[in-house]
DNA sequence: AATGAATGAGGATTCATTCAT
DNA sequence: GATGAATGAATCCTCATTCAT
């Protein structure tokens, strides 16, 4: 049995606190005292763990497309046809541990960062391409030719949710959102409903 | 023919420079000093007509609006039947005026201010209520009943693309972007391609 | 009779709009602008008249120390005996144009200028030898040697009163304020009351 | 023995410095950066242990009074009888410790200060209660119903002095300035010298 | 005479970051 | 491993002052 060691438990929590802190300020301009004051501890610590403010950004950015990944991973479990193969790629990115205000806050956030930094874009297409990559792969049998056009529209509608449940007042709602996108994918197979 | 006082020349060319610094620089952190040097003038002269950074950034928050605002209405001017105005509506989104790369950055960023600031929120909102309106508006005769899902697919997708050709490295393809939604809007009609 | 120029007219109205600026926000911290608003001009017209924020403040307290005099010299004017000089200074010091919670106030602020302005410093100077020869020349046939002294008293406690005035919330009350001093007075004079 | 903390050095050597630079000054018109530099640190760490300038001068000002307070306390210790309780506060408020140029200048700028600042007005008012009320104590016994009228005087007389001395180019007088308001106070109990 | 336009210099405040303990 | 103490650099903002018109 693994034993964590404390500095493993401190960085998590302190990635941890990074996101909650993202999305109760709604904001990137959060300070490194926020973020070691919410997980208990010293500013000082925070450096002394990450080396900078931006590592300790990026390392919650990594923990956010990793938790992403996983629940699409988990979706992709059972899978058997190409169609479920790009459902579960759906369902994933609505998954209840990704598609929270605070989670979305920070993805939006992190989209504005990729703008400045390398490292942050680097992670940013990491996750699209993979994206791009199961969508195109479940979608190459379904049509004949229109595979890439077809994912980029899915992805896209993806995104575009993800920002506009972001912004919203209410609660995201990963089963209007699920629907939605399932019915372009209808669509796009050319099932009339 | 109507005299431009030089205040009005003053604050239009700082809320320019502030898209500009804002699409250079990926992000909404720019200071009003690199704002006031790119219009040539003074920080000073910047809080005099502006009276706060916020409110240079809301104005060219307004600003961008305005002019989608703008290049909707132009596209809309010689609509005849409800689909022309959802295409309209579309190809406004992707206008040249508006889908660019500085303009896309600070709109990604006017979204990230939104959760902050309540004035910046309403003004999004109230862009995504016309935007929403001028899409129902057209699309409810075209189907039956489906009209607002079909309206919020439509503007979810938009938003998606502008997010991804935000992000990505090169120019936004307007063609493109307006091809893939009117495809999407095809499908949602009934007509198979 | 004497034309009074517009340069007359607006210096005085400048001066005046000082007076009441520096009463109306209890403070020296007040700028140029606040001035120049209050007068109904602009606040580079107040420098083309005065040359500088400084001389704007000095010639505000030059004209206060000026009403003073005129005061104290009205109350003069009668005098036969040398107890109605005593008594003419006091009442006039606190004369109703003199004794005004926004005279105290900037009163209380020139002595604060003082400790940093030369010029301040010398029309302090000024006040201070006038009203201390006028108590010294009228004490001295009424007391024995003791004039000095008695004079010194006399001027603090006035001094005292005002300062106390000027922080208090109610309106400054001459007859009080006089009865206090012309009852110390009285007891210098070894009269029992 | 109790153990002074660094934070508790700090504070009081940043009081310390600002009731210095206060008198050298002869102005509140100081910045964090001259406190700070005199106390021999850096502004921020000012920022982190007060949080605002506003609470710097305060605490000073606070720290002034308490200074005061225990010079008056001091001075009530040994007292027996109504006059030497009058006599105490007066020595009290002329105490080496209060009466000095530096401390003076501070004094005077927090009667301005208040004038703005609720929380200095009520500490001058506090300051105010408490000598008045030590005044009156110890005058009732020693005159028949005239006792407010006289402390108003005392306290007016001792406030005069204050403000002329902190003007005046010379160093503060204690010796005389006694003598000045207990020689008031004989005549006020009807003693004639 | 009068002002709108413009700015340089400066001040309060914040924050990422370092370091001795 | 952990932190309290400390700061340099930056940022927003203000204001006295100048000047062309």
């Amino acid at each position: 049995m693994p034993k964590v060691g404390i500095e493993t438990i401190r960085c998590a929590s302190l990635v941890q606190a990074t996101i909650a802190e993202i999305g109760s300020q709604g904001s990137l301009d959060i300070t490194v005292n926020q973020i070691a004051r919410r997980a208990g501890v010293s500013s000082a610590l925070a450096f002394h763990y990450f080396g900078s403010k931006d590592q300790i950004l990026l390392s919650a950015m990594r923990f956010i497309l990793s938790i992403y990944g996983a629940e699409v991973l988990r979706e992709l479990a059972g899978v058997r046809t190409p169609r479920q193969r790009v459902e579960a790629v759906i369902r994933g990115s609505f998954a209840a541990s990704n598609f929270r205000q605070d989670v979305i806050s920070a993805w939006l956030n992190f989209y504005v960062k990729a703008q400045k930094s390398p490292e942050a874009a680097r992670l940013l297409r990491v996750y699209k391409r993979r994206l791009r990559s199961n969508l195109v792969c479940g979608l190459r049998p379904l049509m004949d030719g229109k595979a890439e056009t077809a994912a980029e529209g899915i992805a896209s509608m993806i995104d575009g949710i993800y920002i506009r449940e972001g912004l919203g007042e209410g609660k995201p709602d990963p089963e209007r959102a699920t629907d939605l996108v399932i019915d372009y994918l209808d669509r796009l197979m050319g099932v009339s409903i």
